[in-house]
DNA sequence: AAAATTTATGTTATTATATAACATAATCTT
DNA sequence: AAGATTATGTTATATAATAACATAAATTTT
């Protein structure tokens, strides 16, 4: 069973853009993707997944259990949010940003990749990239280095165009 | 004034060093590097400087509180290494790894440079690297997106080649 | 379908990391 | 020496994450 192609692009996230279908893609390839893995996209994971993707700003961890506490009018307590946190990202549906202590959702959950974001420290926003050259050039240097990776975190922290362009106003 | 030019190579953490002469030419070179930006490297932080670069394996803010009281007898409170490896990370003395929430001296403070780091999960040893290709090719990649950089951090976690041989004897 | 097993969630407590706010001390400037 | 600045001490608290055990739901086995 071949796995859904993406249909999301890559750096759109910061611009104009129909964030209704975002969200309505993000969910039905999470259900896939659990499908084919045989993992089980509970209530409650789909309601942190569906949660993480109303923006394209990370969400700490925190935040996302007061609005779980205030979508259900129940208590929610830490492990509730970092079990789901924990699977979402076993999942690969989500990122999360180390400079920020939070979770984001993945807009290409079903390729094996990287996890590169650029960040805007001003509208909070964070682009997922990656480019073949940039692998080649990271796998390279870890291969000159004797390095063998498991895992990869490309965080630049800057400011996007939007902000750059709305900053000058 | 010119600043000094690190003599330290770049790979070489978790190899067989002299590491009395890497410690002496890292504190050497922080007095240096104060002096010129008219910095002071209090007794404090040059004591906390020196505790980082006991090892090149990065060390949370806690452990390092700890040795600090042990090497003073008395209380040494959250703040009082905060404030330390603020003013080092300040300086560029040292980097935050942020997959570890811990601190490592830099190795090349003297030279405008990037956050990148190969850490191995086994020895703990994170080794800092930066190559000219892929600095270039990460500002291409912002520029392709509109974005301007900061702040970079590349945290490639895996294993190193010394603890990959040590780990088939 | 009931029992056994596994998986997921609830609950309480605790650990780990980091900062705020204000007091005191040391250093620098004049 | 007085005043200003910078650094450190001190207490309390914020923020992020996990451990340990109980309950509930789903899945598998019989």
């Amino acid at each position: 069973m071949a796995l859904p192609k993406s249909p999301l692009p890559t750096s759109i996230a910061s611009q104009q853009h129909d964030h209704t279908q975002c969200i309505a893609t993000a969910m039905t390839q999470a259900q896939e993707i659990c499908t084919h893995n045989g993992a089980r996209l509970t209530r409650l994971r789909e309601q942190v997944l569906r949660l993480i993707w109303q923006s394209h700003k990370p969400l700490g961890a925190y935040a996302l259990m007061d609005m779980l506490a205030q979508e259900s009018t129940r208590r929610v307590a830490p492990p509730t949010v970092y079990r789901a946190l924990e699977f979402l990202l076993e999942q690969g549906l989500i990122h999360r940003i180390n400079t920020l202590n939070a979770y984001i959702g993945c807009t290409h959950p079903s390729a094996h990749h990287a996890n590169n974001f650029l960040i805007c420290e001003h509208c909070g926003v964070a682009i997922e990239f990656s480019t073949q050259s940039l692998q080649d050039n990271i796998n390279q240097t870890a291969r000159d280095l004797g390095f063998s990776i498991k895992a990869q975190s490309i965080e630049l922290v800057g400011c996007c165009d939007r902000c750059e362009a709305s900053r000058h106003d």
